[in-house]
DNA sequence: CTTATTGCAAAGTGTTTGCATCTTA
DNA sequence: TAAGATGCAAACACTTTGCAATAAG
Protein backbone atom coordinates (compact mmCIF):
# COMPACT_ATOMS: atom_id res chain seq x y z
CA UNK A 1 0.00 0.00 0.00
CA UNK A 2 1.11 3.09 -0.79
CA UNK A 3 1.44 6.29 1.58
CA UNK A 4 -0.39 8.37 -0.44
CA UNK A 5 -3.29 5.01 -0.08
CA UNK A 6 -2.67 4.44 3.48
CA UNK A 7 -3.88 8.39 4.64
CA UNK A 8 -6.45 8.24 1.85
CA UNK A 9 -7.93 5.48 3.99
CA UNK A 10 -6.98 7.48 7.36
CA UNK A 11 -8.70 9.83 6.16
CA UNK A 12 -12.34 7.80 5.19
CA UNK A 13 -11.46 6.02 8.93
CA UNK A 14 -11.50 9.69 10.24
CA UNK A 15 -14.65 10.41 8.22
CA UNK A 16 -16.57 7.52 9.21
CA UNK A 17 -15.91 7.93 12.91
CA UNK A 18 -16.57 11.83 13.21
CA UNK A 19 -19.55 11.07 11.42
CA UNK A 20 -20.72 8.55 14.51
CA UNK A 21 -19.88 11.08 16.84
CA UNK A 22 -22.03 13.56 15.16
CA UNK A 23 -25.21 10.87 14.63
CA UNK A 24 -24.92 9.73 18.03
CA UNK A 25 -24.74 13.66 19.26
CA UNK A 26 -27.99 14.58 17.09
CA UNK A 27 -30.06 11.38 18.44
CA UNK A 28 -28.81 12.15 21.83
CA UNK A 29 -29.89 15.62 21.68
CA UNK A 30 -33.19 14.83 19.73
CA UNK A 31 -32.42 16.68 16.30
CA UNK A 32 -32.62 15.21 12.50
CA UNK A 33 -29.93 13.82 10.57
CA UNK A 34 -30.07 16.44 7.47
CA UNK A 35 -28.07 15.80 4.67
CA UNK A 36 -26.93 19.63 4.88
CA UNK A 37 -25.54 18.42 8.30
CA UNK A 38 -23.33 15.71 7.23
CA UNK A 39 -22.25 17.73 4.29
CA UNK A 40 -20.88 20.63 6.24
CA UNK A 41 -19.17 17.83 8.79
CA UNK A 42 -17.37 16.22 5.58
CA UNK A 43 -16.32 19.80 3.76
CA UNK A 44 -14.93 20.73 7.31
CA UNK A 45 -12.72 17.94 7.70
CA UNK A 46 -11.94 17.93 4.30
CA UNK A 47 -10.29 21.67 5.38
CA UNK A 48 -6.69 21.87 7.02
CA UNK A 49 -6.45 24.97 7.63
CA UNK A 50 -8.51 27.23 10.08
CA UNK A 51 -11.61 28.81 8.07
CA UNK A 52 -14.08 31.22 8.42
CA UNK A 53 -17.75 30.62 7.58
CA UNK A 54 -17.84 32.26 4.08
CA UNK A 55 -14.69 30.89 3.03
CA UNK A 56 -16.74 27.57 4.31
CA UNK A 57 -19.70 28.80 2.19
CA UNK A 58 -17.52 29.87 -0.88
CA UNK A 59 -16.03 26.11 -0.44
CA UNK A 60 -18.94 24.61 -0.61
CA UNK A 61 -20.85 27.06 -3.22
CA UNK A 62 -17.85 26.00 -5.77
CA UNK A 63 -18.26 22.12 -5.66
CA UNK A 64 -22.07 22.91 -6.19
CA UNK A 65 -23.22 21.82 -2.49
CA UNK A 66 -25.85 24.37 -1.65
CA UNK A 67 -26.56 25.46 2.14
CA UNK A 68 -27.18 28.75 3.09
CA UNK A 69 -24.98 30.51 5.71
CA UNK A 70 -27.79 30.37 7.75
CA UNK A 71 -27.54 26.42 8.29
CA UNK A 72 -23.78 26.81 8.40
CA UNK A 73 -23.94 29.01 11.50
CA UNK A 74 -26.71 27.25 13.21
CA UNK A 75 -25.11 23.25 12.63
CA UNK A 76 -21.19 24.66 13.39
CA UNK A 77 -22.89 25.52 16.69
CA UNK A 78 -23.68 21.67 16.97
CA UNK A 79 -20.51 20.80 15.72
CA UNK A 80 -19.15 22.84 18.76
CA UNK A 81 -21.27 21.32 20.87
CA UNK A 82 -20.02 17.81 20.32
CA UNK A 83 -16.37 19.15 20.38
CA UNK A 84 -16.30 18.21 16.58
CA UNK A 85 -14.97 21.69 15.70
CA UNK A 86 -13.15 24.41 18.00
CA UNK A 87 -13.64 28.08 17.76
CA UNK A 88 -10.91 30.60 17.68
CA UNK A 89 -10.34 34.28 17.86
CA UNK A 90 -7.27 35.37 16.55
CA UNK A 91 -7.45 39.04 17.26
CA UNK A 92 -9.73 39.96 14.74
CA UNK A 93 -13.91 39.92 14.97
CA UNK A 94 -13.97 37.53 12.80
CA UNK A 95 -14.13 33.81 13.91
CA UNK A 96 -12.33 31.21 12.93
CA UNK A 97 -12.75 27.62 13.30
CA UNK A 98 -11.24 24.19 13.04
CA UNK A 99 -11.89 20.66 12.86
CA UNK A 100 -10.82 19.00 16.33
CA UNK A 101 -11.56 15.09 16.29
CA UNK A 102 -8.81 13.57 17.90
CA UNK A 103 -6.26 15.84 17.65
CA UNK A 104 -4.02 16.49 20.43
CA UNK A 105 -4.60 19.69 22.14
CA UNK A 106 -2.24 22.65 21.06
CA UNK A 107 -1.99 26.31 21.00
CA UNK A 108 -1.35 29.21 18.24
CA UNK A 109 1.23 31.35 16.97
CA UNK A 110 0.22 34.03 15.02
CA UNK A 111 1.85 36.09 12.68
CA UNK A 112 0.37 39.85 12.82
CA UNK A 113 2.73 40.62 9.09
CA UNK A 114 0.87 37.59 7.18
CA UNK A 115 -1.72 36.20 9.14
CA UNK A 116 -0.70 32.72 9.13
CA UNK A 117 -1.16 30.41 12.25
CA UNK A 118 1.33 28.03 13.72
CA UNK A 119 0.48 25.31 16.31
CA UNK A 120 2.06 23.69 19.09
CA UNK A 121 1.50 22.00 22.49
CA UNK A 122 3.28 22.32 25.59
CA UNK A 123 1.77 20.53 28.76
CA UNK A 124 2.61 23.44 31.10
CA UNK A 125 -0.59 25.35 29.99
CA UNK A 126 -2.60 22.28 31.38
CA UNK A 127 -0.85 22.64 34.83
CA UNK A 128 -1.80 26.51 34.58
CA UNK A 129 -5.09 25.52 33.83
CA UNK A 130 -5.94 23.11 36.26
CA UNK A 131 -3.95 25.06 39.02
CA UNK A 132 -5.68 28.44 38.32
CA UNK A 133 -9.15 26.74 38.51
CA UNK A 134 -8.20 25.03 42.39
CA UNK A 135 -6.96 27.95 43.53
CA UNK A 136 -9.59 30.20 42.32
CA UNK A 137 -12.34 27.45 42.88
CA UNK A 138 -13.17 27.85 38.95
CA UNK A 139 -14.20 24.72 36.98
CA UNK A 140 -12.27 25.48 33.70
CA UNK A 141 -13.60 24.25 30.92
CA UNK A 142 -11.30 25.14 28.14
CA UNK A 143 -8.64 27.91 27.65
CA UNK A 144 -7.09 29.68 24.45
CA UNK A 145 -3.71 30.79 24.36
CA UNK A 146 -2.38 32.80 21.77
CA UNK A 147 1.43 34.28 20.84
CA UNK A 148 1.71 37.24 18.51
CA UNK A 149 4.29 38.40 17.18
CA UNK A 150 6.19 38.40 13.36
CA UNK A 151 7.69 35.17 11.40
CA UNK A 152 11.79 36.19 11.86
CA UNK A 153 13.24 34.05 9.52
CA UNK A 154 10.34 34.67 6.61
CA UNK A 155 10.74 38.00 7.17
CA UNK A 156 14.41 37.69 6.37
CA UNK A 157 13.90 35.91 3.31
CA UNK A 158 11.14 38.40 1.94
CA UNK A 159 7.81 37.81 2.04
CA UNK A 160 6.16 35.54 4.77
CA UNK A 161 3.47 33.67 2.58
CA UNK A 162 5.89 30.36 2.30
CA UNK A 163 5.16 30.03 6.26
CA UNK A 164 1.59 28.49 5.17
CA UNK A 165 3.13 25.15 5.48
CA UNK A 166 1.53 23.82 9.22
CA UNK A 167 4.53 23.28 11.88
CA UNK A 168 3.98 21.71 14.85
CA UNK A 169 6.25 21.63 17.37
CA UNK A 170 4.99 19.49 20.50
CA UNK A 171 7.01 19.60 23.77
CA UNK A 172 6.59 15.85 26.36
CA UNK A 173 8.74 17.29 29.42
CA UNK A 174 8.01 19.75 31.37
CA UNK B 1 -2.63 61.59 55.32
CA UNK B 2 -5.78 59.22 55.35
CA UNK B 3 -5.96 56.09 53.15
CA UNK B 4 -8.48 57.50 50.63
CA UNK B 5 -6.29 60.58 50.43
CA UNK B 6 -3.64 58.74 49.52
CA UNK B 7 -5.30 56.85 47.00
CA UNK B 8 -6.29 59.60 45.25
CA UNK B 9 -3.25 61.00 45.07
CA UNK B 10 -1.92 58.08 43.73
CA UNK B 11 -4.24 58.26 41.29
CA UNK B 12 -3.55 61.99 40.04
CA UNK B 13 -0.08 61.00 40.08
CA UNK B 14 -0.81 58.24 37.23
CA UNK B 15 -2.81 60.39 35.41
CA UNK B 16 -0.12 63.11 35.17
CA UNK B 17 2.21 60.21 34.14
CA UNK B 18 -0.21 58.65 31.50
CA UNK B 19 -0.64 61.72 30.34
CA UNK B 20 2.94 62.61 29.81
CA UNK B 21 3.61 59.42 28.10
CA UNK B 22 0.55 60.29 25.91
CA UNK B 23 1.99 63.53 24.97
CA UNK B 24 5.66 62.02 24.24
CA UNK B 25 3.88 59.65 21.73
CA UNK B 26 1.92 62.20 20.17
CA UNK B 27 4.76 64.37 19.36
CA UNK B 28 7.08 62.17 18.37
CA UNK B 29 4.39 60.60 15.98
CA UNK B 30 3.70 64.39 14.55
CA UNK B 31 -0.22 64.23 15.85
CA UNK B 32 -1.98 66.80 17.24
CA UNK B 33 -2.71 67.35 20.98
CA UNK B 34 -6.38 67.28 20.85
CA UNK B 35 -8.86 67.97 23.95
CA UNK B 36 -10.75 64.54 23.21
CA UNK B 37 -7.71 62.61 22.86
CA UNK B 38 -6.76 63.45 26.87
CA UNK B 39 -10.55 63.82 27.69
CA UNK B 40 -10.54 60.01 26.44
CA UNK B 41 -7.20 59.01 27.99
CA UNK B 42 -8.58 60.41 31.19
CA UNK B 43 -11.88 58.67 31.34
CA UNK B 44 -10.66 55.15 30.22
CA UNK B 45 -7.98 56.04 33.67
CA UNK B 46 -10.94 56.15 35.44
CA UNK B 47 -12.57 53.16 34.96
CA UNK B 48 -11.29 49.73 36.56
CA UNK B 49 -12.80 47.05 34.55
CA UNK B 50 -12.59 46.17 31.35
CA UNK B 51 -14.55 47.90 29.04
CA UNK B 52 -15.80 48.14 25.56
CA UNK B 53 -15.93 51.06 23.20
CA UNK B 54 -19.83 51.73 23.28
CA UNK B 55 -19.64 51.67 27.41
CA UNK B 56 -16.73 54.06 26.88
CA UNK B 57 -18.90 56.48 24.88
CA UNK B 58 -22.01 55.87 27.09
CA UNK B 59 -19.88 56.76 29.92
CA UNK B 60 -18.62 60.33 28.57
CA UNK B 61 -21.71 60.83 27.13
CA UNK B 62 -23.24 60.51 30.93
CA UNK B 63 -20.43 62.48 32.14
CA UNK B 64 -21.35 65.56 29.60
CA UNK B 65 -17.78 64.85 27.83
CA UNK B 66 -18.90 65.05 24.25
CA UNK B 67 -16.47 62.58 22.02
CA UNK B 68 -17.97 60.99 18.62
CA UNK B 69 -17.88 56.95 17.96
CA UNK B 70 -15.29 57.67 15.48
CA UNK B 71 -12.84 59.43 17.82
CA UNK B 72 -12.96 56.91 20.27
CA UNK B 73 -12.16 54.18 17.66
CA UNK B 74 -9.49 56.41 16.14
CA UNK B 75 -8.02 57.58 19.46
CA UNK B 76 -7.99 54.54 21.52
CA UNK B 77 -5.48 52.98 18.07
CA UNK B 78 -3.41 55.39 19.60
CA UNK B 79 -3.74 54.27 23.11
CA UNK B 80 -2.72 51.01 21.88
CA UNK B 81 0.22 52.37 20.27
CA UNK B 82 1.76 53.48 23.17
CA UNK B 83 1.28 50.59 24.77
CA UNK B 84 -1.65 53.03 27.44
CA UNK B 85 -4.47 50.57 27.20
CA UNK B 86 -4.33 46.58 25.89
CA UNK B 87 -7.13 45.14 23.60
CA UNK B 88 -8.81 41.62 24.85
CA UNK B 89 -11.47 39.51 22.23
CA UNK B 90 -13.05 37.22 25.25
CA UNK B 91 -14.49 35.14 22.70
CA UNK B 92 -17.35 37.14 22.19
CA UNK B 93 -17.29 39.36 18.48
CA UNK B 94 -16.92 42.84 20.44
CA UNK B 95 -13.17 43.90 21.69
CA UNK B 96 -12.90 44.85 25.41
CA UNK B 97 -10.27 47.46 26.45
CA UNK B 98 -8.52 48.00 29.86
CA UNK B 99 -5.84 50.37 30.85
CA UNK B 100 -2.53 49.11 31.04
CA UNK B 101 0.29 51.69 32.13
CA UNK B 102 2.57 49.84 35.00
CA UNK B 103 0.07 47.14 34.81
CA UNK B 104 1.44 43.65 35.60
CA UNK B 105 1.33 41.79 32.68
CA UNK B 106 -1.61 39.21 33.81
CA UNK B 107 -4.15 36.86 32.39
CA UNK B 108 -7.53 36.36 32.49
CA UNK B 109 -10.25 33.77 33.93
CA UNK B 110 -13.59 34.19 32.09
CA UNK B 111 -16.85 33.07 33.61
CA UNK B 112 -19.14 31.91 31.06
CA UNK B 113 -21.93 32.13 32.92
CA UNK B 114 -21.58 35.74 34.54
CA UNK B 115 -18.76 37.21 32.00
CA UNK B 116 -17.08 38.40 34.52
CA UNK B 117 -13.33 38.28 34.47
CA UNK B 118 -10.99 37.49 37.33
CA UNK B 119 -7.06 38.51 36.28
CA UNK B 120 -3.99 35.91 37.47
CA UNK B 121 -0.53 36.11 36.73
CA UNK B 122 2.21 33.08 36.32
CA UNK B 123 5.16 33.38 35.12
CA UNK B 124 5.41 30.43 33.40
CA UNK B 125 3.81 32.31 30.44
CA UNK B 126 6.45 34.20 29.81
CA UNK B 127 8.68 30.95 29.68
CA UNK B 128 6.91 29.64 27.39
CA UNK B 129 6.25 32.25 25.22
CA UNK B 130 10.40 33.40 25.01
CA UNK B 131 10.96 29.42 24.35
CA UNK B 132 8.44 28.97 21.31
CA UNK B 133 9.52 31.99 19.98
CA UNK B 134 13.34 30.95 19.67
CA UNK B 135 12.30 26.96 19.05
CA UNK B 136 10.06 28.62 16.02
CA UNK B 137 12.36 31.81 15.35
CA UNK B 138 9.52 33.44 15.79
CA UNK B 139 9.48 37.29 17.29
CA UNK B 140 6.76 37.25 19.81
CA UNK B 141 5.55 40.67 21.03
CA UNK B 142 2.73 39.42 23.00
CA UNK B 143 0.32 36.59 23.64
CA UNK B 144 -3.08 36.27 25.23
CA UNK B 145 -3.94 33.62 27.07
CA UNK B 146 -8.06 33.09 28.40
CA UNK B 147 -8.95 30.15 30.90
CA UNK B 148 -12.96 29.90 30.16
CA UNK B 149 -14.87 28.18 32.93
CA UNK B 150 -17.43 28.68 35.71
CA UNK B 151 -17.36 30.18 39.02
CA UNK B 152 -17.81 27.13 40.94
CA UNK B 153 -18.19 28.52 44.34
CA UNK B 154 -20.57 31.61 43.65
CA UNK B 155 -22.60 28.73 41.63
CA UNK B 156 -23.19 27.26 44.91
CA UNK B 157 -24.01 30.44 46.41
CA UNK B 158 -26.78 30.79 43.85
CA UNK B 159 -25.48 33.83 41.43
CA UNK B 160 -22.46 34.98 39.80
CA UNK B 161 -22.44 38.38 40.21
CA UNK B 162 -21.17 38.67 43.69
CA UNK B 163 -18.26 37.56 41.66
CA UNK B 164 -17.21 40.77 40.16
CA UNK B 165 -15.06 42.21 42.76
CA UNK B 166 -11.27 41.98 41.43
CA UNK B 167 -9.53 39.24 42.62
CA UNK B 168 -6.04 38.48 41.28
CA UNK B 169 -3.62 35.95 41.96
CA UNK B 170 0.35 36.05 41.80
CA UNK B 171 2.25 33.33 41.69
CA UNK B 172 6.48 34.25 42.43
CA UNK B 173 7.93 30.58 42.04
CA UNK B 174 7.69 28.51 39.26
C1' DC C 1 -48.95 14.53 9.47
C1' DT C 2 -46.28 17.11 12.74
C1' DT C 3 -42.66 19.92 13.74
C1' DA C 4 -37.68 20.64 13.08
C1' DT C 5 -34.88 22.51 9.55
C1' DT C 6 -33.85 25.03 5.57
C1' DG C 7 -33.15 29.21 2.60
C1' DC C 8 -33.80 33.73 1.89
C1' DA C 9 -33.80 38.30 3.03
C1' DA C 10 -34.12 41.60 6.52
C1' DA C 11 -32.44 43.22 10.78
C1' DG C 12 -28.65 43.57 14.23
C1' DT C 13 -24.26 44.71 16.06
C1' DG C 14 -19.67 46.31 16.23
C1' DT C 15 -16.41 48.77 13.41
C1' DT C 16 -14.68 51.55 9.52
C1' DT C 17 -14.97 55.12 6.08
C1' DG C 18 -16.07 59.48 3.42
C1' DC C 19 -16.57 64.02 3.71
C1' DA C 20 -17.65 68.64 5.27
C1' DT C 21 -16.35 71.35 9.20
C1' DC C 22 -13.33 72.75 12.59
C1' DT C 23 -8.81 73.44 14.97
C1' DT C 24 -3.93 72.62 16.11
C1' DA C 25 0.58 73.95 15.11
C1' DT D 1 -3.43 78.84 6.73
C1' DA D 2 -2.46 74.22 5.70
C1' DA D 3 -2.67 69.55 7.32
C1' DG D 4 -4.73 66.84 10.74
C1' DA D 5 -8.73 65.75 13.64
C1' DT D 6 -13.53 65.68 14.58
C1' DG D 7 -18.54 64.45 14.05
C1' DC D 8 -21.97 62.64 11.53
C1' DA D 9 -24.01 59.38 8.77
C1' DA D 10 -23.50 56.01 5.50
C1' DA D 11 -21.17 51.87 4.43
C1' DC D 12 -19.20 47.50 5.90
C1' DA D 13 -18.54 42.82 7.59
C1' DC D 14 -19.97 39.25 10.27
C1' DT D 15 -23.80 37.16 12.60
C1' DT D 16 -28.62 36.47 14.03
C1' DT D 17 -33.51 36.40 13.26
C1' DG D 18 -38.30 35.95 11.11
C1' DC D 19 -40.91 33.47 8.27
C1' DA D 20 -42.70 30.74 4.47
C1' DA D 21 -41.52 26.45 2.20
C1' DT D 22 -39.66 21.90 2.79
C1' DA D 23 -38.61 17.37 4.55
C1' DA D 24 -37.33 14.10 8.48
C1' DG D 25 -39.33 10.95 11.62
Amino acid sequence: MTKSAASAQTQTDLLEKVRQVFTEYLEQAGLRKTPERFAILREIYSIEDHFDIDSLFLLMKERKIHVSRATLYNTIEHLLACDLVTKHQFGKNMALFEKSYAYKQHDHLICMDCDKVMEFCDPRIQQIQSMMGDILDFQVTHHSLNLFGKCRKLLRNGTCEHLAKKKQVTLTGS
